[in-house]
DNA sequence: CCGTTAACCTGAGAGC
DNA sequence: TGCTCTCAGGTTAACG
């Protein structure tokens, strides 16, 4: 589900509720996600204190005291949601309010004494990570291409992952290890904005087409992450906002509609690369 | 090393 | 109503 844009949304409000509080208690319903979670995991990071959120391309980096730090990955259908507690008049007992918290998946629940943080993920491809040093957080971002709001992100930087490539460019941006934080839907608007084929091999990307797939990668994150991200079907913020930047999509859920350039009467296509559906105007993308 | 495909999971929606 | 089929914002092991 989340991209880049999605997934900074989520640390922007994480960042707002849970940044320098620290972590009560932690529950897990379930510890078969992607990565099985380790028995010690509530244990090792129970009342310790969060003293950074940030995030690289689509991972969420909880710093924890002590250099431990919390990697939350996630996947296609993991979500975060924000439960406020609620105290009952004339009795002892609390509760949490529960209003859009999904009802299935509930897997993994974070106390911070007067609300909690849920993740919910049904498909169960997201995961919770822990590392204990710098140098390991470090080793696993940098598995990983370098994202488009990265300072060494440049001309020379795309040049050197395109050239030479039989992959065709559509998968080269959704690579992970070339370029990192583009999924499937901004992987189509980029490559619309860019004027580029998405079957084109890397190997025949133009100069021109590099600096456009530099200039629109950033622009188009950005846009996204100005709209709250995008939501075809379930991405919610942690409040269960949802963005709106689909509304201005280009080409991504666009097919036999006409494509939105001035003067092109060209209907949108779709087609299916390595089993993404990929959406392109053919007239405008060469 | 490079590129492609199948597999991991659940749920929604379409077609019959 | 229910069955079968396809598809979904992601990643990666296995294969040629």
């Amino acid at each position: 589900m989340p991209e880049l844009p999605e997934v900074e949304i989520v640390k922007r409000s994480l960042k707002n509720t849970i940044e320098l509080r620290k972590i009560k208690k932690v529950d897990i319903k379930n510890r078969n996600l992607r990565f099985k979670i380790q028995k010690n995991f509530s244990k090792k990071i129970q009342n310790k204190l969060i003293t950074n959120i940030r995030r690289y391309a689509k991972y969420i980096i909880i710093e924890l005291e002590n250099s431990w730090y919390l990697i939350i990955h996630l996947g296609m259908s993991g979500t975060l949601h924000l439960v406020k507690k609620k105290i009952k008049k004339n009795t002892n007992l609390s509760f949490y309010q529960v209003k859009n918290l999904p009802k299935k998946h509930n897997h993994i629940i974070m106390s911070f004494g007067s609300f909690q943080i849920i993740y919910n993920d049904p498909r169960r491809f997201g995961y919770f990570k822990l590392l204990n040093s710098k140098k390991s957080l470090n080793k696993f971002i940098s598995k990983n291409g370098l994202e488009p709001f990265d300072k060494k992100f440049n001309f020379e930087y795309l040049r050197n992952k395109f050239k030479n490539r039989e992959k065709n460019i559509k998968n080269i941006l959704l690579d992970q290890k070339l370029i990192s934080g583009i999924g499937n839907i901004y992987a189509s608007e980029i490559l619309f904005y860019s004027k580029i084929n998405p079957f084109k091999k890397g190997k025949e990307i133009s100069q021109i087409s590099t600096l456009n797939i530099l200039k629109y990668s950033k622009k188009v994150l950005k846009r996204a992450i100005k709209k709250g991200g995008s939501t075809i079907r379930d991405f919610k913020n942690i409040k269960s906002n949802s963005g709106t930047y689909q509304n201005e999509f280009k080409v991504y859920d666009r097919q036999y509609k006409k494509c939105l350039n001035r003067g092109c009467d060209s209907i949108i296509q779709k087609a299916m690369i390595s089993n993404r559906s990929t959406y392109y105007c053919q007239k405008c993308q060469k």
